[in-house]
DNA sequence: ACTTAATGTCAAGTTTACTTTACATTAAGT
DNA sequence: ACTTAATGTAAAGTAAACTTGACATTAAGT
């Protein structure tokens, strides 16, 4: 099982925000929110529940689990 | 914004796991399940999602920010 | 063509998650 | 009183999150 994100489209669709005004918002470094968008490493459950608020929606919705690759048969 | 947790509430209601029984079935140490209860540490959005997905519970009804301390009026 | 904003990415350093091992304590069963 | 299961906790080590700083690239505006 490994995570997923839509972060990158949740941040757009929401108020056209760039990577430096969400970390701004939620408190963290731009190369955070960037490494996370592009997976580059996992966040806490803290940091993930922080950019779901800002963002104004579900964890689940930005964040979720999905088999090791290859879920697209 | 503190990260609280429900999680001893959640794996006992749910079949009475022990925190060993928890720490196997998501696939971690016992310690982890441990100190994420006793709020020693906040474990990652994958590991929470996994914890939730075991207990069958919303990451949200197990995770959640909180004003630092002093919720109580 | 030049500037500027946004993004990707890397490197070095700090902090914290998480592991294993181990031991003390408490509660329950015999 | 003795055992055993469950929990709390601590120490030492590894892995990974996250920071700052810096630089290259791409896209958009002038």
């Amino acid at each position: 099982m490994m995570l997923h994100n839509r972060l990158k489209v949740a941040r757009v669709t929401f108020g056209n925000l760039t990577q430096q005004g969400l970390a701004e918002l939620v408190g963290c470094s731009r190369q955070t929110i960037n490494s996370i968008e592009n997976s580059k490493f996992v966040p806490s459950v803290a940091l993930a529940l922080t950019i779901a608020k800002v963002l104004e929606q579900k964890l689940e919705d930005i964040f979720y689990l999905q088999r090791e690759e290859d879920g697209h048969s």
